[in-house]
DNA sequence: TTCGATAAAATCGCTTGCGATTTAATTCAG
DNA sequence: CTGAATTAAATCGCAAGCGATTTTATCGAA
């Protein structure tokens, strides 16, 4: 389904970040996925080239760079929708196993995260 | 720690299994791992350039290529020994609590697996 | 005001991982 | 027995991910 629409998952996870809250920053945006600029910039370039996303820098403080979806970055979102479906589909399991299967592994990679430093 | 022995995680994985289970075949090895030979051929190149592995071509059958582990890469196996405990350590979290999340997502990987084929 | 500290991205080098193809060895059918 | 099919690794090309460093912009204290 991703190779339809002409992405890579870790792309439609930066999409899917983009169509809940559009105009972020590289950094924010690695907030959000635990990524760094050294993985996202790239990735977002690959992203622009494909005509999905726009970067520009912030006038008010050029060290930031702001992601905005473009219209056809925008129109993806339709035809994403069925993937997250179709994953939970494949999984065969109920929406509350998922959210707490992936509760307790956020636990976990915070406890991870936080022990690392 | 990893860093100390001079491995990475994923070669760290492959040793796990060949410490178990010593002269594997790189297909076996894949199959423990879920990897193929795409990623475990320049892996283990590394590891037999490391001096943790060599490879050898089956005499009965040249297809396969084993993989042992030399005296260095056994003697590895009592300095990784403290890694798990760390990593359980840090995850702070009961040995069946570990067991139990770990099964829940082998299964859902067996159906995604089985669904996609 | 200026210079050093801080902050945000970008860049570099490397390992992983994977789809697709290739190479080489073995097996099997006619 | 031979040539086609099958099997196991290897190879190729590319995207991700990350440690380390660099570049550029902003901030802050002397």
């Amino acid at each position: 389904m991703l190779k339809e629409l002409g992405i890579t998952y870790a792309q439609y996870l930066v999409l899917l970040a983009l169509w809940e809250n559009d105009n972020q920053t590289v950094g924010v945006l690695g907030n959000v996925l635990y990524l760094e600029s050294n993985t996202l910039t790239p990735l977002l370039k690959r992203l622009e080239a494909a005509g999905f996303v726009t970067r520009k820098r912030r006038p008010e403080d050029e060290r930031n760079v702001i992601v905005s979806l473009t219209e056809t970055g925008k129109r993806l979102e339709a035809g994403a929708y069925d993937i997250a479906l179709c994953a939970a589909k494949a999984l065969d399991e109920g929406d509350e196993e998922i959210a707490s299967l992936r509760e307790q592994i956020a636990v976990l990679a915070d406890r991870l995260r936080t022990s690392a430093k």
